[in-house]
DNA sequence: TCGTATGATTGTGG
DNA sequence: CCACAATCATACGA
């Protein structure tokens, strides 16, 4: 038991600066006593000078002779590390446990949504080009945004790649610097396994606080890109001469009440590679449109009807009415949902339009009465 | 380059 | 929520 008797000694001696446990130092040698009171003078000195000193040169001057190959010292390290755990550890660990942050969660699942994280490529620019082709209804014009979207995509989820490549690296450098720092620390002071292990742990966490920030710059550019490239009004495409056919026939051919149900609004989008919205959109904008030529005609249509009255003195008003005050907002001539009949109502309404140079729409003029006309023979047949 | 066409958005009313 | 009306912003043809 002398031995550890000698180790507190010098532990108290290092740590404490007692002057009365550094007699023991040379305890039981027989030495002559000015040599004895030369080293006790040396000691002193290192303590003195010690104090001064930092942990690293006290270490260093102090460990290889002193603590580091006593043979109690990993017992005594043991007991106290053992202790440490009972103590502090045990409560910081039992806070440790937590669910994963939800807020992670959404980044990810967006992130992975995306096509930024998660699989190679291939999910991902699909996921991307899916994302574009629900909104622009997969033209084919439409394939330059796609390349374009993608490639801005592709380089965001390099940037973050790359970035998150270079965290988990710093991360991993960093926590073996500390865990090997502790290691070496262990040598001169009593360090758990469990505590190690609780400094990599916070190590990680402070990394994955990092990396949420990124996760979220990166959501940001995402979204910032999705918006610039799908927002349709500011990257308009027309629809395709099919679709605007296929609309077109339907709202000629519906012209007494031309509001598509639910299901028809479906179908239409189905047909057209467009999404319901825009069918919609396109309904409300072609009734009003519609309305609106058939209103300017028939003030146009009155203006000359007016003239041709006065010219002909009440006589010619009929000739310019088109479709006449009472035939509805729509113009439906004949009560049905005959497209011939409304087909000729629009002939009439290109008539008085090109004649009086007013405005005219698309329905009127670009596309060709005729073809819609062709086109309901046939289905009516 | 300009004027028109056209798809989308916004504001309002029921 | 839907329809309408006005408006915006872009596409497109002459």
């Amino acid at each position: 038991m002398e031995d550890g008797q000698r180790m507190y000694s010098q532990q108290g001696g290092l740590t404490n600066m007692s002057g009365n446990v550094l007699p023991q130092y040379n305890m039981g040698q027989d030495e002559p006593s000015d040599q004895r009171k030369q080293e006790i003078g040396d000691i002193l000195q290192q303590i003195m000078t010690i104090t001064d000193q930092s942990l690293d040169e006290a270490q260093a001057r102090c460990r290889k002779h002193t603590l580091n190959c006593h043979r109690m010292k990993p017992a005594l390290f043991s007991v106290l590390c053992e202790i440490k755990e009972k103590t502090v550890l045990s409560i910081r660990n039992s806070q440790e446990e937590e669910p994963p942050d939800p807020q992670l969660m959404r980044l990810d699942n967006m992130l992975i949504a995306e096509g930024v994280a998660g699989p190679e490529k291939g999910g991902g620019s699909s996921a991307a080009a899916n994302a574009t082709a629900a909104a622009s209804g997969g033209q084919p014009d439409s394939a330059i945004e796609h390349s374009d979207y993608r490639a801005k995509l592709a380089q965001i989820r390099q940037i973050y790649h790359t970035e998150l490549e270079k965290y988990e690296q710093a991360c991993n450098e960093f926590t073996t610097h500390v865990v090997n720092l502790l290691r070496e620390q262990s040598r001169t002071r009593p360090i758990a396994p469990k505590e190690i292990e609780r400094m990599v742990t916070i190590i990680r966490k402070k990394f994955a606080a990092i990396e949420m920030q990124l996760k979220q710059s990166t959501c940001e550019a995402v979204m910032i890109l999705r918006s610039r490239f799908l927002d349709a009004r500011r990257k308009r495409r027309n629809f395709s001469k099919q679709a605007t056919e296929l609309l077109n026939e339907y709202f000629y051919s519906h012209l007494s009440n031309p509001y598509p149900s639910e299901e028809a609004k479906e179908e239409l989008a189905r047909k057209c590679g467009i999404t319901v919205s825009q069918v919609s959109n396109w309904f409300g904008n072609k009734r009003i449109r519609y309305k609106k030529n058939i209103t300017k005609a028939q003030e146009e249509a009155n203006v000359y009807a007016a003239k041709s009255a006065a010219a002909h003195e009440g006589q010619g008003a009929a000739g310019y009415n088109v479709g006449g005050g009472q035939a509805g907002m729509y113009m439906n001539l004949n009560g049905g949902d005959n497209y011939q009949s409304s087909d000729n109502s629009v002939n009439a309404l290109r008539h008085v339009i090109s004649q009086s140079g007013g405005y005219s729409s698309d329905s009127m003029h670009s596309t060709p009465a005729s073809m819609y006309e062709q086109h309901m023979n046939q289905q009516l047949q």
